[in-house]
DNA sequence: GACGGCTATGTTAACGCTCACTCGCGCCCA
DNA sequence: TGGGCGCGAGTGAGCGTTAACATAGCCGTC
């Protein structure tokens, strides 16, 4: 910087006054300056602004595992918004889920000097660890728990897994089996309420929820146990993935999908119009959540101050050939 | 810091020792500076620690669409391996594929202070942007072109998409069909020429490939003109997606597979097993390609130098259940 | 025509840390 | 017993930038 202002002839104050778009500058300095810049490949250093302004222009993002399809595609979001913000975003992957591994991901980004953290922390577990995070650093829980006074950016789980029981009940099925994800993922756990809750409100029989944890393969498993119970007609599994597992299972023992059994999954990963049948599932919009997640803290960073808002991105039914009436034997069984 | 050294008793350079872990400190002194520490809550300031050490403790991640498997993978490899080897990990989407874009990410990154960037450029056009990188920096891509003197870590393509093939030829099939990647993608290009190679050496025909842009959408589309052939029997797909879409349009028309067409894809996402049939694939190790791209980075920063090696990562092939033999109608057509 | 106020630029002092020295003390060996 | 050596600890400088203040020149106004 020294360099440019001598090339220049003019002070380094005056340099940095180009740099950071400062009015006071004549055009004929300002051009001057900037050829020397360029003749010089100069490059301000941020980690001396970081030290004088306070500012690293940074955020982390605390992820669980960002090989899943939500996780990913959230991260996704967050980036491409944080773009547009000019923020630098640097992930940190959690190895365990459990509190002293979420304070000291954290705690990390701190130290790294980040202005704020979005935590994609969708087990109950993590959701209490954020509750007792320091103040004062710029917060958002993605998918989180509303307990903390901490924004909350999350998708309408209960709404959308309302719509996919809802719909195989308007179906005529006479009840709805389910498989969950992980019993700690609140994503799993809301999914689970509102299936129950639709459930009850029809006055139907609550079957018991089969457990998954996420994986094709824990839906195949599931689903070799629900292809076993003749008097299963509609099921309504937590994940796509789960659920291509869950129609291999049914197709394997020879179970029709949707003639004998109707399938709804959720997520809406691309290649659910293409399984086999095309599933009928819950659209989430992961970019949307990114989008926001980053605007809420955006806001918090410059307005210093937690909202504590949750905010709820909606989900969609996707109707495709998964799921249709009940075989006329099993109806009002 | 000088907080933390008046409340030992010590000077600021003595707490600077403690915290870098300085052998010349004694035992009761460290202790009487830890607890300090501690009950200050005192946190180094990296970016003053920066600003001295020309060191960042960061990297950089180029990716293109984070939301692919594989990108998504690899990312989530290269972090987890950063993790250890205590680099933080920021990363930065392309917008678009051209020079440029990946010249103003990579400075976006310098600008941060990166200490080096790992490029997952799976596109030649990005390969050649590589190249004329300011000398100086760390970089290692990631399925990126070996043309220019930058490491490259990559899956050998080639490999998987022979094994690919030969597999299909020696079940008896009178050539394979292929279903390509973009064609600006590199990976898409060496497993069409390891496609085309196996098939010339074979002394087999080589039908035209059919292009697809990785979705499952496209595969379905190009599976659809493949299903209206007769004398198809073998299809090599260049991603799992894809083959997801070309099983569907062959279940569509009435083609099975593996009694009519047997497929085989490639990536070996975790629901390939659980397809309807069960995908033959070739798996890639992806976790792998992380770890070493930031070993190899890390090399670089330490040592100073590019070695310009091209590292190859393995591909297997997965048997399941969608390849067989061909309908006897149709051998030796 | 003097003075207030504005504009363009320069000067100085941090920001928080590490590095290169310096210093004092105890110990070993000649 | 003295000189040197090594170890624990302290002092001062400087990393590259911005913020705050200082200065000089200019314009307009009464």
């Amino acid at each position: 910087m020294t360099d440019v202002a001598q090339l220049a002839g003019v002070s380094h104050q005056t340099v940095s006054r180009v740099i950071n778009k400062h009015p006071s500058v004549t055009a004929t300095t300002r051009t001057r300056v900037l050829a020397a810049i360029e003749e010089l490949g100069y490059r301000r250093n941020s980690a001396a602004r970081t030290l004088v302004t306070g500012k690293s222009q940074t955020l982390g993002v605390v992820t669980l595992n960002s090989t899943l399809y939500g996780p990913a595609s959230t991260l996704y979001g967050i980036e491409q918004a944080a773009l547009e913000s000019q923020y630098f975003v640097t992930v940190a992957s959690l190895r365990s889920t459990d509190r002293p591994a979420v304070r000291q991901a954290i705690g990390r980004l701190v130290d790294q000097g980040v202005e704020g953290v979005v935590v994609i922390a969708p087990l109950d577990s993590l959701a209490q660890a954020l509750a007792s995070l320091p103040t004062g650093l710029p917060v958002v829980a993605v998918e989180g728990d509303a307990a903390a006074d901490i924004d909350v950016v999350t998708v309408d789980q209960h709404a959308g897994a309302q719509a996919a029981t809802q719909h195989l009940l308007d179906l005529g099925h006479a009840t709805v089996w389910h498989v969950t994800g992980p019993g700690d993922w609140l994503e799993a756990q809301q999914r689970t309420t509102g299936w129950r809750a639709t459930l009850e409100r029809a006055g139907v029989e609550v079957p018991p929820p089969l457990r998954g944890d996420w994986s094709a393969r824990s839906g195949y498993e599931t689903g070799r146990v629900l292809a076993s119970m003749p008097d299963v007609t509609a099921v309504f599994v937590a994940n796509d993935s789960m659920a291509v597992g869950v129609l291999r299972a049914f197709h394997e023992r020879g179970r029709d999908v949707p003639g004998d059994v109707s399938v709804v999954g959720f997520d809406d990963v691309p290649e659910a119009a293409y399984f086999s049948p095309p599933l009928t599932t819950i659209r989430q919009d992961f970019g949307e959540v990114g989008r926001r997640s980053l605007a809420l803290l955006v806001d918090q960073i410059e307005s210093g101050a937690r909202a504590a808002e949750r905010h709820v991105v909606g989900a969609t039914l996707i109707v495709r050939d998964s799921t249709q009436k009940p075989p006329t034997k099993a109806r009002r069984q």
